[in-house]
DNA sequence: ACCTGAACACCGTTCAAGT
DNA sequence: ACCTGAACACCGTTCAAGT
């Protein structure tokens, strides 16, 4: 019988990556992979040193997957069109935050860091000193990351997907509305039409107005920026 | 041989987030667990039903230590106030907002919900209608959980804490400062002095900054609010 | 050069058996 | 009522052996 085409890094990285996208970050093991490539899992190893490294290369593939962005924009734009791009690109394959944040993978090549250094370019063109420029960035990292991971299985009070939409309905009927007014209210009026990039969209708008009001008045160059839509 | 008293919920737990707090998610094991207990593995499934279970008592533990807040505060206060009494309680045992964010605990008491139920109340008493009020909590809980997440061992750009300070200096000489100018200038400058708790009230503030700015104008006050009408 | 089988040290969980 | 030993179906990874 012929052996199939040899395997490579590549083959192994995009296999990896579409069983994550099916199964998920704990559907993702060696065995498994092996299986899907029809092959033992310790041949995986002639490829990749271990499973942090596919991880790397998933994460390292994703982030390549970023749209860039026109570095002639308003600084609150910049910021505003990078991280939506960060977010579709990452929402495409939730693994990837989930492995950034358990720390199973941690990418460091220009090619991933090029975004952060988009976001960091903006805030300091914005006039942030060091400091405030690193609290910036950490806080549009925090809200990207925490809002995928929250739309992805996460906790927001809410039950977990279950099997169906009843699930949601019986979850609601046990919040105790006399305990919990105001969150049951919330619950009761907010069951349809759950949109998570939206909802992304209008927190990542609120913190960009919030950093427009903290940033130095005098934009250090020629463009009077501030705008705010909605 | 003496019989040590027999095990029970609330041992299993205290042991369990003691272990966790010392080991993290990962070193959480019913094994690992039940040696510390002086016991089989097996026993501990005689007092908790599986390994959710003790994730849930968990996260319930801890929510129950965050600090209640005064109602009697202006609504961006109370915000400010429960949010940071969460990141509080949450930054002493990290494992919470990892296993609320990999889905392995769901916590659904109405003491957990609590300070949910208080940042829903405080949006409602802003003027915010459902919608919004639910996209600014769900703002809230990202920023929440996405900071502490990645305070502790996720991505940030930086490398992993590694053994010691020279992994820092090491990976900051890695960072190519041509293609990646502003955040290399953005690691050199911030290496030292780097508090995580003063960066997540600062994004908190901006965060909050930007709700205020998009609040209906007229604040309704002490008026009641919070009537549905079915 | 690439792949494999067996093994090691782990997981969560079930079940029948012990006291 | 509580605990245990053996077992099952999994993990990631190493290593010597095969082609």
């Amino acid at each position: 019988m012929p052996r199939r085409e040899p395997l490579n890094r590549e083959k192994v990285l995009t296999a990896a990556l579409e069983l994550a996208d099916e199964e998920g970050l704990e559907g993702l093991s060696m065995r498994r992979l092996a299986k899907r490539l029809g092959v033992e899992a310790m041949s995986l190893y002639n490829h990749v040193s271990n499973k942090t490294d596919i991880l790397d290369g998933i994460a390292e593939r994703v982030f390549s997957e970023v749209a860039p962005s026109d570095p002639t924009l308003p600084w609150p734009d910049q910021i505003r069109t990078v991280t939506l791009n960060m977010y579709a690109a990452f929402s495409r394959h939730p693994i990837v935050p989930l492995a950034l944040v358990t720390d199973q993978s941690n990418p460091t090549s220009a090619q991933a860091l090029q975004p952060l250094d988009t976001l960091a370019g903006a805030l300091y063109q914005a006039g942030f000193d060091d400091l405030r420029t690193r609290q910036a960035l950490g806080a549009i990292n925090a809200l990207l990351l925490g809002s995928l991971l929250l739309s992805t299985g996460g906790f927001t009070g809410d039950p977990q997907p279950h099997t169906a939409e009843q699930g949601v309905s019986a979850y609601i009927r046990q919040v105790d509305p006399a305990r919990l007014p105001h969150f049951s209210r919330l619950l009761r009026h907010t069951q349809n039409g759950v949109s998570p990039a939206a909802d992304f969209e209008e927190a990542l708008n609120t913190l960009i107005t919030g950093l427009i009001t903290s940033a130095p008045q005098q934009a250090p160059d020629h463009a009077p920026e501030g705008r705010i839509d909605e």
